[in-house]
DNA sequence: TGTACATCAGTGAACGCGCGTTCACTGATGTAC
DNA sequence: TGTACATCAGTGAACGCGCGTTCACTGATGTAC
């Protein structure tokens, strides 16, 4: 096999990418290889570094990758009637939780960002990924009058939200976990 | 070297177990081997298998360990008349976020638990040590009249809480960590 | 348009390294008399 | 209490394995004329 087109290339490091955000989010970055995420795009292991310097880079692209489709799906809701009762449903129904690798990249890469050195690409793309997320929702509350109060319901509103999906997640499909997405769903649905 | 006595056997256990909950906290599962372990208790690696029969038990019995020493912590506070504020001011504290090893259970090994088999150890010793900590906080609540509203009311907390602490581990030692923090704090704060 | 040549995406072997686990061995501890 | 012996906690080398990264090489792509 010889050199691969210009085109050809970026769709595999498109593919490389795409891949990756949606394992590291599963796995964490503890559990994808570099040969995993080649192999995701039919590629050896060994070309990996014509396209990246290393796997933190990588990890820091992906990263961007995985807030960017996880915001272009929240402002499909922006203007709609119901979009809170919309996004906390959806936030919190089983399938995002039995489906890390395409969801929320806030709760998914929490700890990983927290684990990461302050510089490493990830930590910095989780910075900037987290702080355009709550921006959405602060521009969910929708109270251009208070936008102090807004920021602040939004913040909470957040943590509520991360911290049951994260647990529900740990308890996988327990009653428990059921009780719990069911609790925090009907509770934060009813702030609005 | 020879033979240890049955004491020190227990003892060196023990600095196993305790290390180990420590470091699992700080940096996962994935972060800590069998010779970081060992050597926290003056061991070379090989006689881990006297001890544990895998590195899964034992993060296991670590992750019982882990909830067991912030449970007795918890305990302290039930009775005292500023409990709520009290939990909630620790647990929302830049020391604690600081601070993993020895911190919050829930928070630190919910992703960890996510990911663990269905039947691995760690998995079990989670839901057990997080049905716990709920526990702690219903009776924290205090109203013995409505059950059914105080766990609903102790399950949303404890979201909140996970989230903020979580969110602000997750950007380190940023203004936004700090900000999450202290509106996180004020608003559950003033829940009670 | 056709040809000669430079570029470079991808291959696959190799690098040093650390992992969890096994095992033959050591020698102090614990036990039986 | 003393002695002989079995037990077993801990050692350190070894196992097969997968990791991130490097590199000489291949040959189709892209470019210059």
């Amino acid at each position: 096999m010889g050199r691969s087109s210009r085109a050809d290339a970026a769709l595999h490091r498109e593919q490389i990418v795409t891949a990756t955000a949606q394992l590291l989010r599963e796995r964490g970055s503890a559990g994808i290889s570099v040969q995993d995420v080649m192999g995701a795009a039919g590629l050896s292991h060994g070309g990996f570094y014509k396209h990246f310097a290393s796997k933190d880079e990588l990890l820091g692209i992906a990263t961007e990758a995985a807030f960017g489709s996880v915001l272009a799906q929240l402002a499909d809701l922006t203007g709609r009637e119901d979009a809170w009762e919309a996004f906390v449903g959806q936030y919190l129904a089983p399938e995002h939780r039995d489906s890390p690798g395409t969801g929320c990249a806030n709760t998914a890469l929490a700890t990983e960002s927290a684990r990461a050195g302050d510089d490493a690409p990830l930590r910095t793309a989780y910075e900037a990924g987290l702080k355009r997320m709550i921006e959405f929702l602060v521009a969910l509350e929708g109270l251009p009058d208070d936008q102090e109060a807004a920021r602040r319901r939004a913040l909470v509103d957040l943590a509520t939200l991360v911290g049951a999906l994260t647990m529900a997640r740990a308890t996988g499909r327990t009653p428990l976990s059921r009780e719990i997405l069911e609790t925090v769903r009907d509770e934060l649905a009813s702030r609005r």
